[in-house]
Formats: C-alpha cells, sequence, structure tokens
DNA sequence: CAAAAAGTGTACTTAGTAGTACAGGTATGA
DNA sequence: TCATACCTGTACTACTAAGTACACTTTTTG
C-alpha cells in the first residue's frame, strides 16, 4: 500500500491515543504527582520503554493528556452560543447549558488538576485560560451586544460568567453534588437577575 | 515556677508552631504530595525524630496546617459583616473586604490546596467547607434578611457569593493579579446589579 | 520472504520517600 | 543537684519513583 497513512503511523497514533486515555483517568484520579508512569504501563499491558517510545518525559506526556481536554472543554463552549441574538429564553438556555458545561465530570476534574498544577507549570495554565475562559468571555460579550451596548456587553458578561463560575467553585468543596432542582433555581435567579439591567425591548439605533 | 503553664509546655508548643509554619509554606509552594518530611524536618534545623514526636504522620502535619489556615480565613471573614444592617455603602464595604479576604495570597493557596488535595481528604474539605463557604453564606443572609424577606435574602446572597467566588476563579487562572481598579470596577457593577433588586426603602411590616 | 520499525519483558540505575531506632546532648522542674 | 522530658544527629529499613538498557518477538512494508 502507498497510502499517505500506512497502517504503521495508524497504529502508532491509536497506541498513542490508548496511552493518553489511561493516563488521563490516572491524573484526573490522583493528581500529577501521585500518579506514577510505571503504573500506567502497567494499566496499558505494555512496558515502560513503549511510554517512553511516546512521550519524552512525564511533563510531555501531562501536557498532551491537558490539551486533549481543553480541546474537548473548548468545542463544548463553541456549540452554546454560536450565532444567536439576544433573548430571555436564549440567554436562560445559555446559562443553563454553560452550566451544565462546567458541572461536567470532565471539565471538574480538568479544572481542579489546573489550579493545582497550574502554578507549577505556566504553560498549561495559559494553555487552559486561552482557550477556555478568554474564549467563554468572548462568545458571550457578543452575544449580550446584540442588544446591549459593547461597554454594558462586557460588564454583563463579567457578571454572568463571574456567577456561573462561582456556582462550581461552591460545588468542588461540596460533599454531594447539587441536584437538579438546585440548579435550575440558581439559574432562573441568575436570569431574573441579569434581565433586570437589560431593556425589553431592543434600543433603536 | 508551679504555673500552669510551664516552659517545658511553652517550648513544645512552640516547636510545634515553627513545624506547622514552616510545613504550610512547602505545602503551599508544592503541594502535598510533592511536599517532603525531610526537607521539613531539614528547614527546621533539628532532625526527623523531632516532627514524629509532633505529628504522628504527614497527614496529621498536614490537617494541622489547613486547620489552622481555616481558623484564620474563617477570622477573617467574620469580621466583615458582624452587626451590620442593610445599606448600600454596607453592601459595597462588605463585597469589597469580602474579595480582599478572597485575594489574600494564603486564602488563594488554601483553596488551591483544598480543591486539589479534597478529593483525597474529604474531612478536609468538610473542616474548610464548614468553616469557609457555609459561614459565610450564614452572615451574608442574615445581612440582606434585615431589608428583604428570608427566602429572598437567600437567593441574594447565593447570587452575591457566587459572583465574588467566580471572580476568584479567573484570578485562579490569569498570568497576572488584577489591578485596583479592575477590582473596584467589579464591585460597582456588582453592587448595583445587586442593589437591582432591593427596594430602596425597608417595607414596613 | 527479508528488512525495518515498533512493541514487550525484565532487569537495572539512581534517587527520593515515610517512618524507625538509638545513643548522646541539653534544657527544665522539683 | 539530678532525674525527666524533650531535642538532635546519624544511620537504618523498606519501598517507590523516573528513566535506561537490552535482548526478544511481533507486525508492517517493500
Amino acid at each position: 500500500m502507498t497510502n499517505p497513512i500506512g497502517k504503521r503511523e495508524l497504529n502508532k497514533a491509536r497506541k498513542r491515543a490508548e496511552i493518553v486515555d489511561i493516563a488521563t483517568r490516572s491524573f484526573f484520579e490522583h493528581g500529577y504527582a501521585a500518579t506514577s508512569m510505571s503504573a500506567i504501563a502497567e494499566e496499558l499491558g505494555g512496558s515502560k520503554a513503549t511510554l517512553w517510545a511516546h512521550f519524552a518525559s512525564k511533563q510531555d506526556l501531562f501536557a498532551a493528556v491537558i490539551d486533549l481536554q481543553v480541546d474537548s472543554f473548548s468545542q463544548d463552549i463553541d456549540e452554546v452560543l454560536t450565532s444567536q441574538t439576544y433573548s430571555v429564553p436564549a440567554l436562560r438556555r445559555a446559562c443553563a447549558r454553560f452550566l451544565e458545561c462546567l458541572l461536567r465530570e470532565n471539565a471538574i476534574r480538568l479544572f481542579r488538576l489546573v489550579v493545582s498544577e497550574g502554578g507549577r507549570f505556566p504553560e498549561i495554565k495559559e494553555m487552559f485560560y486561552s482557550r477556555g475562559p478568554v474564549k467563554l468571555r468572548k462568545c458571550v460579550i457578543e452575544f449580550f451586544a446584540t442588544r446591549v451596548s459593547e461597554a454594558r456587553a462586557t460588564e454583563l458578561s463579567r457578571l454572568m460568567i463571574a456567577m456561573i463560575t462561582g456556582f462550581r467553585s461552591d460545588i468542588l468543596l461540596r460533599p454531594s453534588s447539587p441536584s437538579m432542582a438546585e440548579r435550575e433555581a440558581f439559574v432562573d435567579s441568575l436570569v431574573e437577575m441579569i434581565t433586570r439591567g437589560i431593556p425589553d425591548q431592543p434600543t433603536p439605533s
């Protein structure tokens, strides 16, 4: 076969993905320091040599894990608000979805990991920040800007995002996860509060 | 001397405090797993035997560290809202102070540590949660309840606290800390948003 | 089929970990 | 003064980690 992608490269990529998958679970569960490469190799079924054939070091593997998760998170965020115009129902829908994204198991674990290891791995912190929060804010500002001024949209975005991420902050430390009803009640009062600061009809220019 | 507190106990307490102090810095800087008891002993100047004379294990020492920090954080929180009645200036002052408390170096590091190790040490998570967030919310509800109904006060507290902790969430991941002006602007818009949902005058019962 | 590339198993090096044991030193308290 | 309680240094056990070396087998490719 003279395929541009031979079986060689395909298998290699598959193996790599498998390693990243196992490593993700381990880093998520035990944190960076308490995850051991030997344990990953064992779970993989293969040997350590295979691990080092794909990643030069533990840090390299960690970076690959975070990169993948950030990507998936970033995609989730993207899908919520693309080409939406402001309306109260659209706002409510968006808030509920954002909250859902942020409370997903993987998103919580990613956040935990970035918060705890960010100090020691600045490049990981930046990777997450630019593709996560920064992007999110841009989307939300655009959404509000379809109804209010850019300055006001920025202000509202900041408050709205703060409320949603603040809710997550609490979840991180709570013994049990919040009920559906609690989440809905929170979104309702959040939306009510935000809409108080927005005129019912678009101001004609 | 027949003092109830002899030099013996005093010295012991001092040594203990010194150990906790060094351990605090190390846990804050490197996290739980990456902090070594040997390193603490070395920095202490003493020997490992001394460490184990005061704390039965690394986990014990860690718990003592968190306990002390939670206490100090809890006291800070207490001082902000004691016997305050609702008014817009009081609200603004309280928000500014809460934000200041939450953004203190030690509070941030404590939060980081509790978030990252909370999964592995549930008792630490609970210790922090009950003496931190739970207490804070109670104070804020009481404050709002001097003006609005209890139910409404609960709702407003949730939103207000979410906004403030959400601001911190962002800080945790940002490359640089926020300017004074940014903090003030945030508090201003937060206060404006909250006060929209509160009558200017107390409703006569 | 044969060469090349990748994966595997095992054993290894080097270094660091929590925690222990013990002998000698030093401050305290009666 | 003198026993007690604590502190210190050193050496130790038992274990685990990251990363390497190497001979071996399997799979892919031409």
